[in-house]
RNA sequence: GGGUGAUUAGCUCAGCUGGCUAGAGCGCAGCAUUCACAUUGCUGAGGUCAUAGGUUCGAGUCCUAUAUCACCCACCA
């Protein structure tokens, strides 16, 4: 068969996948006894399709895979997709409110029932997307974060957790987002700085500042440092009456080290039940807490006559009221402080105290190691003893300053789209309560005055069970279905499991190592035993072109996958991404890193075209033919250097040094090199050798083009690229590629000569040069020379980059522009000269440095001060002339 | 308030454990062209590696300050 002039991508990709996807080249086999390579996909949301940030993940993970495919191992590459609990109940949210409705009027079950409706369209197209980035995932073991399975595994958890006492229900302060009506975690709060204006009334003998007048209807506290002298006469504990918003209060001296001195004046009111710090000053003290504002925003009752008004309205009227009062005693308009929203849907939190689930970070009662520790400790302890390795290892301080600042994790979200919370209560006629939580709901007993049972209407944090990912999707899903099997059994039964966990890397970017790597660690070491993956490689974010975030506010900031593909092909896509790009650091979007990354895949293409020309039926695959020319063992050199520094970078996750290398070998070594060399040279088994070789090494960076030029070179063996193995090139003869290094110098220095002096086509003479000999019509050719010949002492100009004698037959007497660039290298010459000398000069440094270092600058003054030499010899005879 | 990263060619960025006579892509200048590829080839210009000190035989790389930018965490009434 034979290739087109140019490759057009769009016209085999969709061939190309299925015929992956059919051979079973993606599907891991846990019964074999190779080494064993894992990787959980990241799931993306169900919240639509994916976007270029997916690109980048699905790039760097097949990298993965196919690499480690390509070295013989077992690989599984599981991938799956997330319910995502509060981005898709915010998407459907939405929805209902364009239609004028809500969720309250369609109810529980309508709603979840347009959910799933919403996320299965996502997935469909989601899916089909990762399959056109190239995602050599093991579609038979593809996961869903609702899965019945996995629903199984979030229940066991949650239910072990519990008996543990990991798990607890109580009243905490808690984010709560009016809008969507859930309480979310620190984690999903985004703080924006506002202007606001700061208030300060009098209270009592005091002054008090605040932002926020509309939450002070209850403050009944003063609190104030211990050591504040200015609130000496005031003993904690005091009590005194204000005059307040509506009429006097009994208020309470409280002191506290909490309070900043320097701040205003040194004194304030607290409102315990929406503010954080005001509820753990409260909670210190045992003060009383009343709530002000409810659920929806609005006042309650204790505001009086601005009781069921929204905040935005009240905050004038009762600034109007107070200064009526003359209360008011000072407004600053240019006080900035940090609001705080929901990062989905952006409603401003409330805080608020509510009876919610929480997992305690601080109980000692994870087995870990034999040793009874904290969540925090596990943490903390796996990543410091080395079990899990962060790349780039920056991250392990930022890991670490998030574990000290932990609090306990708020898991319950009053929304409709997620896990049930498997807890049911019931209460009694003598106005008891009873709390069950457990795999199956309890049995209802009437007899004894109880009423049934009802279920905790509230589900679990979407990272409550993304957090089981790398083990939860291992679990066999019929093995999941037989409720007599405990979590111990399903993990010791499931062969999945006990092939591929720990998964051997988690590749995600470094904006969720909280929300998602860390509570992996935590969930998993706790529940298994195990840590879910041993090393964490974090990619940086992709931002716009201009260096700013991609943003739905900007349109035309966001780069669709699916507009790059069919114009530039997924293989140029996918090396735009990760060219340049080091671990943990952001990269900007380039338009020209694409382009360049398509003519990359052209010029494969083209190597592809001529070795096809010049070898149809004189190769197959997985052969060794013997190097004959210079160029041959040359070539075959660089090769074999070229898979050394590629499985070097790989097995280290250099993705970009990897791909940078192959370029250049590709690139230069073999297109602009070996194949210009080969024209003069009948070298047809080696070029199908090198061809083959270098489609294995390209093939992990560019799948698609790679296969279609095996498919169309090697049709009549019916092997596929993706399941063949990584190269183990021949050795060569360093000898012979030194001569070949040669003839590229005296190349080199001659084009450059020819195009710095006007030269036409000149005639190369040399004396005594055996391999000159041997390979004077490929020096003709690509020095694009008259001719070479063999002379017993030649005229003209001698070339200075060789030991070898060469000369270039011209026209000395007219060449001044020559003697000039002889000086200018002279000196560029000598210049190295020094330096070299001067370093060894230094006794320290040939004392002190690597023997290997020393040698090497020998051998570079030595290479140095020769072709000064030659040089000089060449300016004198030109000055002489 | 605490922390992290960045600062290298006109632009966007690599440079891992110090050995650099500092690289890439794009861009720029010149030349070439029915020979695999103009999605090309060849040649070339372009950098006191932010600044100031220090450690070292040797610093783009390590340390200490400073400046500018970006981001993260905490959050004060």
């Amino acid at each position: 068969m034979q290739l087109p002039k140019t490759y057009e991508p769009s016209q085999y990709e969709a061939d190309i996948y299925a015929l992956w996807e059919k051979s079973g080249a993606f599907t891991a086999d846990p019964t074999t006894n190779k080494e064993r390579f894992s990787i959980a996909m990241p799931p993306p949301n169900e919240t639509g399709t994916l976007g270029i940030h997916h690109s980048v993940f699905l790039t760097l993970q097949d990298i993965m895979a196919r690499y480690n495919r390509l070295q013989g191992k077992d690989v599984l590459w599981l991938p799956g997709t997330d319910h995502a609990a509060i981005a898709v109940n915010a998407i459907i949210e939405k929805r209902l409110a364009d239609e004028g409705t809500n969720k309250h009027e369609i109810g529980r079950d309508e709603f979840l029932r347009r959910t799933i409706d919403f996320v299965s369209q996502s997935r469909g197209t989601m899916l089909s997307q990762m399959r056109a980035m190239g995602a050599s995932c093991d579609w038979s073991r593809l996961r869903y974060t609702m899965d019945p399975g996995l629903n199984r595994v979030v229940n066991e958890v949650f239910v072990k957790m519990y008996n543990d006492g990991l798990i607890y229900r109580g009243h905490r302060i808690v984010n709560w987002d009016p809008n969507l009506e859930t309480n979310i975690s620190d984690d999903e709060v985004e703080y924006a700085e506002e202007t606001t204006t700061l208030y300060t009334f009098k209270y009592g003998p005091f002054e008090i500042s605040t932002a926020r007048p509309e939450t002070k209807f209850g403050d009944k506290y003063v609190v104030m440092h211990p050591d504040d002298k200015r609130y000496k006469q005031y003993k904690h504990g005091d009590t005194f009456t204000a005059e307040w918003i509506n009429g006097p209060v009994t208020a309470t001296v409280i002191k506290d080290e909490a309070i900043d001195p320097k701040f205003g004046t040194g004194v304030m009111t607290i409102t315990p039940w929406h503010s954080m710090v005001d509820f753990e000053i409260a909670e210190q003290h045992g003060l009383e807490k009343t709530q002000i504002i409810d659920f929806h925003g609005k006042l309650l009752p204790i505001a009086q006559e601005f009781a069921g008004m929204d905040i935005a309205d009240a905050r004038p009227k009762i600034v109007e009221k107070l200064a009526k009062k003359g209360l008011l005693v000072g407004t600053d308009t240019n006080y900035v402080h940090n609001i705080a929203r929901n990062e989905r849907g952006k409603g401003i939190i409330e805080p608020q105290i509510r009876l919610q689930w929480f997992i305690d970070v601080t109980k000692a009662s994870v087995a870990w190691k034999g040793k009874q520790r904290s969540l925090k400790q596990v943490l903390q302890d796996v990543m410091r003893e080395g079990d899990i390795e962060l790349l780039p290892k920056r991250f392990e301080k930022v890991y670490f300053h998030w574990i000290d600042n932990l609090r306990d994790w708020c898991i319950s979200r009053q929304i409709w789209w997620g896990h049930r919370i498997p807890a049911w209560y019931r209460t009694h006629t003598d106005g008891t309560t009873e709390t069950y939580v457990g795999m199956q709901p309890p049995v209802d007993d009437a007899s004894e005055g109880w009423n049934q049972w009802e279920q905790d209407p509230d589900t679990l944090d979407t990272w409550f069970s993304s957090a089981l990912w790398t083990w939860s999707t291992l679990i066999d899903p019929t093995l999941a279905e037989d409720p007599k099997l405990s979590l111990a059994d399903l993990l010791r039964l499931s062969p999945d499991f006990q092939a591929y966990h720990p998964t051997s890397v988690l590749e995600t970017g470094w904006d969720i190592l909280f929300f998602w790597v860390a509570r992996m660690i935590l969930s998993t070491t706790y529940a298994t035993g195990q840590v879910p993956f041993k090393t964490v490689y974090l990619h940086g974010l992709i931002r716009a072109e201009d260096g700013k975030k991609m943003s739905k506010s900007r349109p035309e900031s966001i780069i669709d996958p699916l507009d790059v593909i069919p114009k530039y092909g997924t293989d140029a896509l996918r090396m735009a991404l990760i060219m340049g790009v080091s671990p943990g650091n952001d990269q900007n979007w380039g338009w020209g890193k694409v382009e360049a990354n398509r003519n990359f895949c052209n010029k494969l293409w083209n190597i592809a075209r001529y070795v096809e020309g010049v070898t149809s039926d004189k190769y197959t695959p997985g052969s060794t033919p013997k190097p004959r020319t210079a160029a041959d063992h040359w070539v075959l050199g660089k090769l074999h250097h070229a898979t050394e520094i590629l499985s070097k970078h790989l097995d280290n996750y250099r993705f970009s040094e990897a791909y940078e290398h192959l370029y250049h070998f590709v690139w230069d070594d073999v297109a602009d090199w070996y194949i210009e060399a080969s024209k003069s040279q009948d070298d047809s088994e080696i070029l199908g050798y090198v061809l083959e070789n270098t489609l294995k090494l390209a093939h992990p960076f560019a799948p698609f083009v790679t296969e279609t030029i095996w498919q169309t070179l090697y049709s009549d063996t019916d092997s596929l690229l993706i399941t063949s193995t990584w190269p183990k090139p021949q050795q060569a003869s360093k000898q012979q590629a030194t001569q070949f290094e040669e003839l590229k110098t005296i190349i080199a220095e001659t084009r450059a000569l020819v195009k710095q002096l006007g030269l036409a086509r000149p005639n190369l003479y040399y004396t005594d040069v055996p391999f000159l000999a041997e390979n004077a019509s490929l020096l003709a050719r690509m020095a694009r020379l008259e001719s070479v010949r063999e002379v017993s002492s030649g005229t003209g100009l001698q070339l200075t980059s060789t030991h070898h004698h060469c000369w270039l037959d011209v026209d000395t007497g007219m060449l001044k522009a020559y003697a000039d660039k002889l000086a200018e290298q002279i000196t560029a010459q000598e210049r190295i000269v020094v330096q070299l000398k001067g370093r060894l000069a230094n006794k320290s440094y040939v004392a002190n440095a690597p023997k290997a270092i020393v040698a090497q600058t020998r051998q570079q003054l030595a290479e140095a001060e020769a072709s000064l030499e030659r040089l000089r010899t060449e300016h004198t005879r030109f000055q002489a002339a």
